[in-house]
DNA sequence: GAGGCTAATGACAGCCACTGACAATTGACA
DNA sequence: TGTCAATTGTCAGTGGCTGTCATTAGCCTC
């Protein structure tokens, strides 16, 4: 990577750990671009170029983790039913996206700007698009294990909206809480994943609540 | 209601309906707020004195619709099961939502509005993040139907998402097709909310598909 | 290693959503 | 009818974002 190429990743990298940085100190409405770029020291016309715009630097580390999602559940074998494959895949992307992402972006400060994701309105709305995009990928990958066509069945997508919409309410309850750890994310990922059976079961009136 | 009342009751009535008309025929981001503005022949500050945004004027039939379901889901029978009691609500209400708001703004007009609100990037994340609130909202009833804290047990609001995310594959799927009518919603709503059982069944492989 | 080429940057102007402040207008009511 | 208060228009300004054009800076060749 010559001289050019080296700068210009440095001046990305800075944008980037500028922006999360005063979005997880300052939160994300108190911060602008002109902010961001006077902290790197070039013009905010120069942040333009290098990103489509402020949202795009808050999902930096989300996208990754979203594309080792998608990876994550292309190799898990066909055996598995729908919803373990998920789980798995999951689980497993986070194992990975430490070290994927901690030269860029320390892990503690994504976690901060999680927290900021969750509580800003626009960011909260942009998130949860992003991951309706990455919802009808799962969907197609799973109906593609299945041998379904994702366009005529609608299981997959039923199981996949399922799956997803206990990851938000994890992800909610998370962020609201003080352990802002991946640890602590997995732990109740997975109770919450184990609270889907029950849920779905006959009579709540009877059983006794977790 | 004085004249005052009634002058502006018809300035607001025309923004929204103007605003809806030309976001149905130019599309959401090819309307500026001055465009609706001229359209009455307001100024733009009037306006923002009526909207908190060129986006809650795309939101103003969805919102109706979600207080119906709110308050259909507050008298259904508290025997009925939790899922039982989200379908015949959201049913019920589209069937009062006609009435409710024909006078304001046409159905059709909405339906077509209703398009652009999904195909539109902006708007769908905001759709997005009004339906998880509403979400929420319904959460709390389950639960309290049930007499369970919906803090310390995540069963309502696993339940309630993964309606919501039927819905939301629903809606998506209508919106695509050419059958823009509420007897179509309605339709694909009932059918898909039958996959239901079968999407969480053991085996996929062994059964046929819809 | 000087000079030409191209990519990156900065400076500037402009659009659009939105807000605050103040003055002008207009309905309400005594 | 005149006074008061609510509604509106105008203007100026902020912030996100884009197009344009001149300037700068690394790259590559002779």
């Amino acid at each position: 990577m010559n001289l050019r190429e080296r700068k210009k990743q440095r001046t990305r990298d800075a944008l980037l750990r500028a922006a999360l940085e005063l979005f997880a100190t300052r939160g994300y409405d108190e911060t602008t671009v002109d902010d961001i770029a006077a902290a790197v020291d070039v013009s905010q016309r120069t942040f333009f170029r290098y990103f489509a715009g402020k949202e795009e630097t808050a999902f930096f580390v989300p996208r990754l983790a979203e594309g080792l999602v998608v990876q994550a559940l292309q190799v898990r074998p066909p055996e598995e039913a729908p919803l373990e494959a998920l789980r798995r895949a999951v689980l497993e992307s986070w194992d990975t996206i430490n070290e994927a992402v901690e030269e860029i972006v320390p892990i503690d400060l994504h976690l901060r700007v999680y927290r900021v994701i969750e509580s800003t309105p626009a960011l909260f709305a942009a998130h949860l698009r992003r991951s309706a995009e990455l919802e009808e990928q799962l969907a197609r990958i799973i109906a593609e294990r299945e041998g379904l066509d994702v366009d005529a069945d609608p299981r997959p997508r039923i199981v996949v909206a399922l799956f997803g919409g206990v990851i938000r309410v994890t992800e909610r309850l998370w962020s609201a809480g003080d352990e802002l750890s991946l640890a602590g994310m997995r732990q109740l990922t997975t109770t919450y994943l184990d609270q889907v059976g029950p849920a779905l079961a006959g009579n709540w009136r009877t059983g006794q609540s977790p």
